[in-house]
DNA sequence: CTTTGTGCAAACGATTTGCAGGATG
DNA sequence: CATCCTGCAAATCGTTTGCACAAAG
C-alpha cells in the first residue's frame, strides 16, 4: 500500500507533476478503479468521507494528468466525458443496456489491416469500439 | 434536384416523420455535406442567407432524425457531438492536428475477428476510430 | 380537428475560468 | 521564494425544456 503510494509519487514526479494531496487522490482513485468514471463520480468518492478535493481541482487535476500521458478520456455517449488510467493500446466494449464499459485487451482484436488506408493520412493510433449487450442486459 | 427533394420527403415519411421546413432542410443539409457538423454549424449553415429554423429546432430535428435511425452521432471529441447522415457502416478517421473527421469505407478495414471476447458479451455492431494526421497536418 | 412541430427564452448539466490565498519544490 | 495549485463562485458551452402559437396530415 505504501509502497504503491510511492510508486505513485514516482510516476507523478517522473512526468514533471506537482505531488499534492488532490492530484495523488485522483489519480489513485483512478488507477484503483476499471469503471471508466467521469470528473463528478471521482469528486464523490473522494469527499465520500471526509472532503478531500473540490470540483475545480478535480478536473484540473485530470487535465494536467491527461496532458502528460497518464491518462485519457474515453468518449463513448454523448456529452459524456469519461476518465481511464489504462494508457496502454485497448479497446472498448459498451453496453446497450446499462451503459457500461469494459475494456477489451488490445490482442483480442487483432487482424485489423490499416495498409489500405487513402495516401495522405498518416496513422497514430486506433482503437475499436463495439457496442451490444452485457450478460446482465441480453434482454433488451 | 427537385428529384432530390422529393426522395428526401419520402424517406422522412416512410420514416414515420411528418415533412416540415426546418426538418427538411436539416435534414437536406446534413446528407449534402460529409464533414459531420455539429448542430450549431447545420444552424448557421440553414440561417446564412435567410433565417429557416431556431435552435431549439435544429436539436429536435436531429433528435428526431437519430431516432428512426437516418442520422448518426459522431463523438470524437470532448463535449462535443456532430452528425452524420451516412448510416451505412463505416469508420472514422479524425486528424489530431486540425480535428478534420473523414469516413473510411467499411471494407477498407477488414479482417477484425470478433470471436474471441469474453462469453457473456453480445455484439451489436462496431467501429474503429484511426487517430492520426491529413494531408495538411503533416507538420505535427 | 387532432397531433406534432416551431420558436422563444429560461433552465440545465458538465466543464472552464478569474482570482486571492496557500502549498510545493 | 518563485512557481504552481487549490478552492470558491461566476462564467461559459452545448443541449434541453416549458409553453403558447402554428402547421401537418
Amino acid at each position: 500500500m505504501q509502497e504503491q503510494a510511492d510508486k505513485i509519487v514516482k510516476v507523478l514526479q517522473a512526468n514533471g507533476l506537482r505531488v499534492t494531496p488532490q492530484r495523488f487522490a485522483v489519480y489513485a482513485n483512478l488507477l484503483g478503479r476499471s469503471d471508466h468514471p467521469r470528473a463528478e463520480q471521482i469528486l464523490q468518492d473522494l469527499n465520500q468521507a471526509a472532503p478531500q478535493s473540490s470540483q475545480a481541482t478535480v478536473y484540473s487535476s485530470l487535465q494536467a494528468l491527461k496532458k502528460v500521458g497518464l491518462v485519457r478520456e474515453v468518449l463513448l455517449e454523448e456529452g459524456v466525458c469519461r476518465y481511464d488510467a489504462n494508457v496502454d493500446p485497448h479497446h472498448h466494449f459498451r453496453c446497450q443496456g446499462c451503459g457500461e464499459i469494459e475494456d477489451i485487451p488490445w490482442e483480442q482484436l487483432q487482424g485489423i489491416q490499416l495498409g489500405s488506408l487513402r495516401s495522405g493520412l498518416t496513422v497514430g493510433n486506433y482503437e475499436v469500439t463495439v457496442h451490444g449487450w452485457c450478460d446482465r442486459c441480453q434482454t433488451h
